[in-house]
Order: structure tokens, then sequence, then C-alpha cells
DNA sequence: TTCATTCTGTGTTGTCCATCACAAGTTGGA
DNA sequence: TCCAACTTGTGATGGACAACACAGAATGAA
């Protein structure tokens, strides 16, 4: 099952390749698809491959050696992952599984070397995503040393929001407490707990799959410790 | 102060330059001492630098917004830091203080991004750099995510350490308990207390400066959590 | 629609660890 | 060599959060 050029088209790193470059590679790649909760990419499976999300999202995790899981980031449509392997051939680092029903298109590791090799600007990009994602990560080290969890769903909240088109704030696909609690190193209670009190304070609300930061001046404070986290 | 061409091949990252290359370098850089806890590299100083530890020892810390430091990572000799600017042009993400009396050769970021994108070798081996980064800040991310400080502490040694000419694990220069601490989330009372059961039971030794892995098998099993930790 | 499954809400309990407050040891600089 | 500054050791205390155990809601597949 090739890929069509249309979708390739969707995929920002690709942009800087040229039309010639893109069918060939529309021939190499196939489309998979992937019930909510199946493995995407495994750690320990042996192909290496650079997987672009078609649609629907995905999540790294990894799991502690106590078989707890632990959340890294999400994949959303038009990004790439898989990368970390394709630049140092290293075995993965980490799991991706599907958070929703998803596409996705695969590139084997090999081709994706060759094709950065040949392509300075694609070179370059991968070099940035690299930097952005060390960035990230630190980031999310950062997050992880806050002393209370209300904290760091708060961080995490801010992070993965987005202003709107409206002007409004907003989470999109909202992730599922437990989803959320691995990502901040707490109980999936802890998470449920902590926005019962945000909704409370109308600080978020939450309209089917979509959380609105309504006051997210406030909610930044609560982030930056500057304000105490209300307590009822 | 230029830097002699002698102390620049001490830099594994330099290696694939010939000999002409070197000596323009060495009239660019500059060469800066730097006593026990200063700072190295502020978050936001302006002037953006690659730099290369010739001597001492460094720590990549950052801090929370209510002050708490967070450790995040220690530079040896003949290792280099500050990549990330240089990479993506953005400000450093973290600080960077002399964790010993430390001296340092510095090469600005323009003219690091300059040397890169002339030499290939080079541009390979800082983006080889930069997966192993994302790995290395994962691995700790994982670190983090263990429910028990113990078991933090086990897996912070373990990482920190290596074989030594004498075939025996150890940490070398023993980094201070406050400065574990803040690697792995735990106060420095609680590091005190986790050494005083691990060296109780004698898996591991202390001798001057530097810390021996006696027993390396046991501490894996605490720190995958296959053995409980040590209660007295 | 119906039923199973996943997600969210809530009380209770116990433990673990941060914090505080010192004391004792160790280092390194003058 | 001596002293000051840092590092390590130790007890006591309280609070916060994970864990458990369900109940109720929402989702979605048949």
């Amino acid at each position: 099952m090739p890929v069509s050029l249309q979708l390739l088209t969707q995929f920002p790193l690709l942009h800087p390749l040229p039309r010639e470059a893109l069918e060939p590679l529309s021939a190499q790649m196939s489309l998979r698809s992937f019930a909510r909760r199946a493995m995407v990419i495994s750690k320990d499976t042996p192909t290496q491959e650079l997987g672009f999300l078609v649609d629907g999202r995905l999540q790294g995790v990894d799991f502690t050696v106590d078989g707890r899981s632990v959340g890294l980031y999400f994949v959303d449509p038009g990004d790439y992952f898989g990368e970390l392997s394709v630049v140092d051939g290293k075995p993965g680092s980490e799991f991706v599984v599907a958070a929703a029903r998803s596409t996705v298109a695969f590139l084997d590791a090999a081709a994706a070397r060759e094709l950065i090799a040949m392509n300075p600007d694609l070179a370059r990009a991968v070099m940035a995503r690299l930097a952005q994602r060390v960035r990230a990560v630190m980031a999310q080290r950062m997050l992880l040393s806050l002393a209370n969890p209300f904290q760091r769903l708060s961080v995490q909240l801010l992070q993965l929001s987005h202003q709107n088109a409206a002007g409004t704030v907003t989470v999109d696909p909202v992730p599922t407490h437990q989803e959320l609690a691995i990502m901040i190193n707490a109980s999936r209670e802890t998470v449920t707990r902590a926005f019962q009190l945000l909704f409370l304070n109308k600080i978020l609300v939450r309209e089917g799959n979509t959380l609105t930061l309504v006051r997210r001046d406030n909610l930044k404070d609560i982030a930056e410790g500057r304000v105490d986290p209300p307590k009822a």
C-alpha cells in the first residue's frame, strides 16, 4: 500500500523536497492503521522506521521496571516520530502507542537516513528537531521537579495548550486523566481531584473533547507557584 | 588569551578537523577559569558560546519557579557544552555552574555554527551528540518516575559509574549529596540516609573521592525493583 | 437500544519523605 | 596550622499523596 503524493504534502518536514524526489518516496512508504491503544512502535522491534502521523493521535510512552507507564509526549497529525533511531541507528528509546484510532505512513530507517544525507535542508530540519526535542524533554524534566502535583498539572496543561482561531486557549483532544497522570508522575486520582478544583474555580471549562483555559493567567500563577493551588 | 593547539587536540569533537583548520580556531577561542560554584553559562546571558571543558567539572542546572535547583547533567574534561544554542540559535536552556574549579575554552556561537556548516564530519558528530542527549535526558526522565528515592539513587549511581582500568566499577569524582539530590528529586537528607544503608550493606564503598560499586549486581537489583531497598 | 468497557469521581488509610533544627566531620585557603 | 565554610549525619514531626476499593458516567460496538 504505497502512499499518495497528496498525503505527503501534508508533512512540513518534506516541503523542502522537490516533486521529483517525492514520487519515489511515496512508492517506498507504506500506510498502516492502528486501533486505540495499539502499539505503533515497540521499543524492541528489530525494524526501525520513521513514522509520519496522517491521522489520529499517538503517545510516546515507556515503562519503569516495576511496570508503571511513563508518558513522554504526544504526536499529532502532520508530525513525525522515530527520528532518533534514524539518526543514530540505535534501537528506539521508547514505545509509541495510539492514543486514538490512527493512520501512519512509514518509511524505513535506511531510506530515511539516505534521504536526509542527500538533502541538506532536510538534515538541517532534523537537526533543529532534535534540538527542539532536547528542549522539550528538559522542560518536562523541570516540570517533574515541581513539588506538588497541582503545579505539575498546571504546567502540563499550559504546555499542551495552543491558542485557537477564536483567540481562546484550549487543549484540544483532551487526554484522559490516566494519560496525564503518567506524564506528570501523579496518580490518576490525584489528577481527577486537581481537575475538580480547577473546574470549581472556573479556571478551566470542559466542553466535549475540548478543554478551555478560561483564566490562563490564573493557571500560570498556580503553575509558577505565585498562587497557592485552590484548596476547596 | 588564545588557546594552544595542543589543548584543542584533547577534544574528540575536533579530531575530524585538519591541522590547518585548528590554527585559526585556536586564535578565535578564549580560555577562562572558574571557581567552584561559579556560573559558567547563565540562562540569560546575551552572548552564546560553545564551551569545551579543559579541566575540572561542571554541572548543568536549572531552577524551578520556587527557587529549588534541578540538576541536569555533569560535564567532564574533554567534553563540550552549549551546543543547543549553537544549533538552534535560541537562548540557553539551562545554567552551567562549576562543580569544581574549572578551566573552559570558549568559541562564540556564530563561529561554531560556521565551523559546523563547513565540516560535514563535525555536523554528523553534533547530530549524534544531540541524539545522545535526547536519550540521556529521557533516561533521566524515566529515573524520576521511579516511586522511591532509593531506587532513583541506585539508578543515578549506575548511570554515573564507569568501569575502571582495574575492572572495578566506580563513580569517580563523587558528587555531593546535595548535587545528587537535585538530580533525583530528593532531599539532601534522604540521599544521606540512603547512602548510609548502602554502605552498611557493603553495596558501596567510599574511599576519598571515589565511590566503588562493590556489588553492582545488587545495586542493579535495587534499581530495577527486583529487591527491596535495605531497611536497616 | 443494550451491554461491556473505559473513564471519572470520592472516601479512607497508611506510609513515606520533605522540612526543620542542630551536631559533628571534613576541606581548603590564608 | 588554624579557622571558616561547606559537607555529612541524625532525630522528630506533619502533611501530602499513592493505593485500594468501589460507584457512577460516558462511550462505542453490536
